[in-house]
DNA sequence: TCTGGGGTCCTAGGACCC
DNA sequence: TCTGGGGTCCTAGGACCC
């Protein structure tokens, strides 16, 4: 009995979802990313992309600002230079998050087998509809993006394949409004042909060694030897490398998690130094505690550990974690804890980013339990400069 | 060209225990 | 005098994803 599972994927959802109340905008070179300028009353206008002055990434590009290179995760003053004619919106969360509920609630009409992906995809097992084992899904991946279409007004990407890898590398074949289905049979035309770097789990990294090893497609990787991969990229990563390149994939559609961490970070306009910015430090310091404790209490969730992250101006990331000896979703109690942290942080350096993180979460109305440290936390300490 | 913010998972080394 | 062996927990960092 094999599986047939789908995976949608909305097409260049932030940038397809402004367009929704801006169609005057429709066909041009649009991209989503930066901050909204202080002070702004109702929906910020859009500003040519060669304005931009920051530190912000492209969040996403409509298809034609895409045709000048410009791709999500660029950062915008480089975007600037491939397209300045190209225009430029900040990112209205609120919205994608309406609009990413809608059109999960409208696919879960057709298929309620439904993995959350994050806020623009969603894996789906249809192996159990009528009429999948027929035609593959594709009738099924039709209705989805009808009705995707109907609720939301947008478009998305499907492909129904045998597992969750192949369907992922199945929907970015036909973008955007793909309808793409799988069989083993298409393994070899399709997804060996492919570059290694297309697979979800091959990185930037691992596809830069790949290369160096002389693998440029997933065909190259399929035939390699598989001691030869455990040799080079280590026994979980070598193995899961050889499977994948081989189309192998067990694993389920799960339909819910629970959090394991979450977290509030912010790259300051410009770096502050922990001396001489002390102050302004401090305040975003117990900014980023107050919102995560809002999150925290928002989800009925107490955070049992409390991490601080940095990241200097070499774009060098530091992390400390510290043990509560009460789960907690105070403001006052997560900066405490994380500036215990900081404290055994060398903090001598002008600083980029700053960030707070809970982990080791428990519900809020669950049954104490007591502290499992097993260790006082010790460590080299710095100065207190604006920690305290 | 100079790199966001939100996450998950894996690994390596040290601490600790027997 | 020149240093065990195994198991487990903890911590920090990094790769990766959306």
């Amino acid at each position: 009995m094999s599986r047939r599972i789908a995976h949608l994927d909305m097409d260049a959802f932030f940038a397809s979802v402004e367009l929704l109340s801006r169609p005057e905008l429709a066909g041009l070179p649009l991209v989503i990313g930066g901050s909204r300028p202080a002070g702004g009353e109702g929906p910020p206008a859009p500003e040519p992309l060669g304005r931009y002055r920051g530190r912000g990434v492209v969040t996403t590009a409509t298809y034609p600002a895409r045709a000048f290179g410009v791709h999500s995760g660029m950062p915008l003053m480089q975007a600037a230079r491939l397209a300045p004619q190209a225009l430029r919106l900040p990112p209205d969360f609120e919205a994608y998050k309406a609009a990413s509920r809608a059109f999960k609630a409208a696919a879960a009409t057709i298929a309620p087998t439904i993995e959350d992906r994050g806020i623009d995809e969603i894996y789906l097992d249809l192996s159990a509809l009528p009429g999948v084992a027929e035609d593959g899904g594709r009738a099924c991946a039709a209705a989805l993006q009808a009705a995707v279409r109907a609720a939301t007004g947008l478009s998305c990407s499907i492909a129904v394949a045998p597992n969750k890898l192949l369907a992922k590398l199945g929907s970015e074949l036909d973008k955007p409004g793909g309808l793409t289905v799988l069989g083993p049979e298409d393994l070899a035309t399709r997804i060996w042909p492919l570059p290694a770097r297309k697979l979800n789990g091959i990185g930037p990294r691992a596809a830069e060694k790949l290369s160096a090893l002389g693998m440029q497609t997933l065909g190259e990787l399929a035939a390699a030897d598989p001691a030869w991969l455990i040799v080079h990229f280590g026994p979980r990563y070598g193995a899961w490398l050889h499977e994948a390149a081989q189309g192998r994939d067990e694993r389920p559609v799960v339909t819910h998690r629970e959090p394991k961490s979450l977290s509030r970070e912010t790259t300051f306009e410009r770096n502050l130094h922990p001396r001489s910015d002390r102050a302004e430090l401090g305040a975003v310091f117990t900014r980023l505690c107050e919102r995560l404790a809002e999150d925290l209490r928002k989800r009925g969730l107490r955070a049992g550990r409390v991490g601080v992250k940095l990241r200097d101006a070499d774009f060098r990331t530091l992390s400390r974690e510290q043990t509560l000896d009460t789960p907690s979703d105070e403001a006052a109690t997560l900066r405490r804890a994380a500036g215990l942290g900081l404290k055994r942080m060398p903090l001598d350096q002008p600083l980029r980013l700053l960030g707070v993180r809970a982990s080791s979460l428990r519900a809020a109305d669950a049954p104490e339990t007591a502290p499992i440290r097993r260790r006082p936390p010790a460590g080299p300490q710095t100065a207190e400069l604006f920690t305290d």
